[in-house]
DNA sequence: CGCGTTCTTGACCCATATCAAAAAGCGTGG
DNA sequence: CCACGCTTTTTGATATGGGTCAAGAACGCG
């Protein structure tokens, strides 16, 4: 099926609203091949793939999670997403990647070669919609991470990452108010164009105004979530 | 076809640096059916469709330019591209637009129902992957937009923009070295997330420094292409 | 020529980056 | 269990790029 050739990659992000998750593949025959896939244990900071490798194999997270960044010429690194559990990565445009994608936590990560999904494309038409949909989502998703970091203040940013962080815990059942971090500030801050310290900032902050608690460090409690939303939207200036 | 319900929207920004342009669907049954189609002329900032528009039509710019826009909840719009002749728009999602497209010049706009887009493409299977391809190209520019309005200084953003801009003349035969703006100094800020003023000042500046001249407001010269090019890579500080 | 719009320039300010250092975690080995 | 060293996070002090506000200058256009 030639039209996959033109994807490029898959992968969820945590700022997207929309109920449909742009990572998320929910295909009847797909799944069924994958279950027989063999898995691979990722340790933090392995990678899964890097920028430049060819594309042979698309993946899915079983457990732990994932970040997917491209690196700028002058060094600095802007994380387009994070994939969780149940997310799909790793689909490749013109057969090689064109950015990276690292393990943050400790993962247990499925592969399944690209042919195998050539082959289940031809023979299960729905799929080559669902990948459609698939870059679709995505497709939306990075115009809102766009839309955040491009004209908002780093707290809007920050709420923003939270609640949409809070939507994705709904989504997989867990408590929406209690939010347990994968990531590092520095993954934060580089998927938000912030720095660290801003983001630690931000987050004392708002841990000072009531709206959040911060019993960890990678975790995050969800106080006032309504506040926090409104915070996110821009209708509330702190 | 149903996969073209997941479409959003297809546009062309010139910041993407690859020779495919996304907005460009080198089709041969599309673009003999559009020939036949009805063009209509919009006067600078007429509307050819906002967002919530429910999405009945493509259309294909044939002279003059487009911008298309979303507003944020705060009031402030950004530019998502700029639509030249032969780029496409209006690919919209579960049939409505999520964003605004605004002619910026005097503009003549060949429109075409989706449903016959939907005709074509069950008869002609190359068109599923034309515009498959089409999205994915606008997932890379979107995600190269993302990259120069994230993280990098005025000046930088600026010499992409010119790049991009020249880089778009090179394809369409005119001459590389000379950028007639269709856009003001708004729709530049809009799309690269700056002000009006800051865009105005680091034009003086690269003026100044000599790598392009500035004879009127809306032409620009690029002097030192050169130059231009190592700071949009982020090579150079100035 | 005069009026409205767009563009440029200037002065000032603020949010966030930067630089620096202290504090808190966290794993390892004794 | 504690001590040690390393990494991550927080906090503080300062700098700065670009935003904001304001006023001209240039550019159409009737």
């Amino acid at each position: 099926m030639a039209s996959l050739s033109a994807f490029t990659n898959i992968y969820a992000t945590p700022l997207r609203q929309s109920a449909g998750e742009s990572a998320r593949l929910p295909n009847r025959s797909l799944n069924d091949c994958l279950s027989q896939a063999l898995i691979r244990r990722f340790d933090p900071k392995e990678f899964v793939f890097v920028e430049g490798d060819p594309a042979n194999n698309i993946y899915r997270i079983e457990s732990g999670a994932v970040s997917l960044f491209k690196v700028l010429p002058d060094g600095r690194r802007q994380i387009l997403g994070f994939a969780y559990p149940g997310d799909f990565i790793g689909l490749g445009v013109q057969g090689e990647h064109i950015m990276n994608a690292q393990a943050i936590k400790p993962a247990r990560i499925r592969s399944m070669p690209l042919a195998a999904l050539h082959k289940i494309a031809t023979s299960d038409p729905s799929l080559s919609f669902t990948l459609y949909q698939a870059v679709a989502e995505e497709l939306a998703a990075t115009r809102d991470l766009m839309m955040t970091t491009g004209h908002r203040s780093a707290c809007e940013r920050v709420a923003a990452f939270l609640i949409a962080l809070s939507r994705r815990n709904e989504r997989s059942g867990d408590d929406l108010g209690v939010i347990d971090l994968p990531m590092t500030r520095v993954d934060i801050a580089d998927f938000l164009g912030l720095t660290i310290e801003t983001v630690s900032r931000t987050l004392t902050k708002l841990k000072t105004r009531g709206l959040i608690d911060l019993p960890q460090s990678t975790r995050i409690v969800l106080a006032d979530r309504v506040e926090l939303q409104r915070l996110a939207e821009g209708e509330e200036y702190l």
